[in-house]
DNA sequence: GACAGCTTTCAGATAGTTCTCAGGAAACTG
DNA sequence: CAGTTTCCTGAGAACTATCTGAAAGCTGTC
């Protein structure tokens, strides 16, 4: 994905700081607003690609905004942060256009796998096949799929996030740490042994079908998955 | 579809965004208009292809303006967007030539199928086959029915714009929230549990008769219709 | 105004998922 | 090779999502 100029709008500093630590290293341009008021001023005056937008401001909602901008016939997508337990009722019309939601707390693979679908979706023609593809290996993103050598393989949630976050950087070890902080909410409390134990259901289920083991351990590191040039 | 030239016509701010920003994620372009004389201008200068038109606007009444501009030769088609009280008699003028209309309030994807079908109507020539075909299953959108395998399944209203729903999108999860936006009336506020309730109507009319469920689970994320190819 | 069909809510049953823990295996160390 | 560290994996308890049948509410029809 090119360069995007992102606005993270929330009024909670900490997640204005991982949000935005996160979309930096990812390579996007950053800037963060901490309530609605300057939010549209931002919106306005830089016109991001795509806002962040928490609904639950000090002053105005996120609702509020969107309102706002929409009316001046501003378009830009908006990726709206939800509490959960206000959801549901609330959340009606949220996913209607290019925009969407995800429900606090979130993990940031998740954050960044929305904003691509949002921008995947909205850049007009080009859907480009939404599927990632290392080795034997496939993910299909749209279908929430992952097939090994065709074969499809049934796997939970978490087991899918993971095995994205990994196949979003093959080659490359990934600490235990920089896995619970990309795949788990952020506000998540375990330990590190979770994540053995998730890489354990994987290899259980691909392994088997793959003709080599597809995530190696690097003891001491952490894990990588292996990609066909490296 | 080809991209349209849609001008929405309403006092309501939230209608008028909620349309304008379906109608441009489906990649047309959308102006918008909040009463009768500006409408008229609109149309005269913008030549839409076709005009959403609310019938209660707050100086010129939908009527009004659509006897203005067909009295100056203007036959741009039009969907007029009526309270649901209105009496019957009133509406059933405006089918007369290409026109239709919907009572509010309406769900995004009836909107969407009743355009279609409007361009489908006034464009001379070519009748882009409004059958949706995915595997064994078939919707006529013209004579609202569905089939599987060749034999007929009787649904209800909502059964069928869920149905055409989930076919217009194979192969992709919806989430129960995207399902409710585009399927229900905007102002529906009930839960999602509804959507469960629906999709296990299908089911029980569908599975009989199709040779592998038609519709498929993807716990944690939503539903997806399978479709042939991967 | 009673019937029929459709919509919506609800609650129990079921099945799938998350997370923790503990013993054992494997890999490194000197 | 014995000790130490790290990792693997099975078992299980708590939790969550989904499915489905039943009932209540609605709407339009005869």
């Amino acid at each position: 994905m090119e360069s995007l100029k992102v606005l993270v709008v929330d009024d909670e500093p900490n997640i204005r700081d991982l949000l935005s630590a996160s979309l930096r290293f990812a390579g996007h341009q950053v800037s963060v607003s901490p309530n609605g008021t300057d939010a549209i001023n931002k919106i306005i005056e830089l016109q991001p690609d795509i806002v962040l937008l928490d609904v639950m401001l000090p002053d105005i909602s996120g609702f509020g905004v969107t309102k706002k901008i929409r009316g001046m016939g501003i378009e830009t997508p908006i990726l709206f942060l939800t509490a959960r337990d206000d959801t549901e009722d609330k959340v009606a019309g949220l996913t209607v256009g290019g925009d969407d939601y995800v429900t606090k707390p979130f993990s940031l693979d998740e954050i960044m796998a929305r904003i691509s679908a949002i921008i995947r979706r909205t850049s007009k023609d080009s859907a480009p096949g939404s599927v990632i593809r290392v080795g034997e290996l496939e993910i299909n993103e749209d279908a929430h799929d992952v097939s090994v050598n065709g074969q499809l393989v049934d796997l939970s949630p978490t087991e899918y996030q993971l095995l994205r976050y990994l196949a979003t950087n093959p080659n490359r070890v990934l600490t235990k740490a920089q896995i619970l902080d990309h795949v788990w909410e952020y506000d998540f409390n375990g330990e590190m042994g979770i994540v053995e134990s998730y890489v354990s259901y994987l290899r259980k289920k691909l392994d088997p079908i793959s003709s080599e083991p597809i995530i190696i351990t690097k003891r001491g590191v952490g894990y990588m998955l292996k990609g066909p040039k490296g």
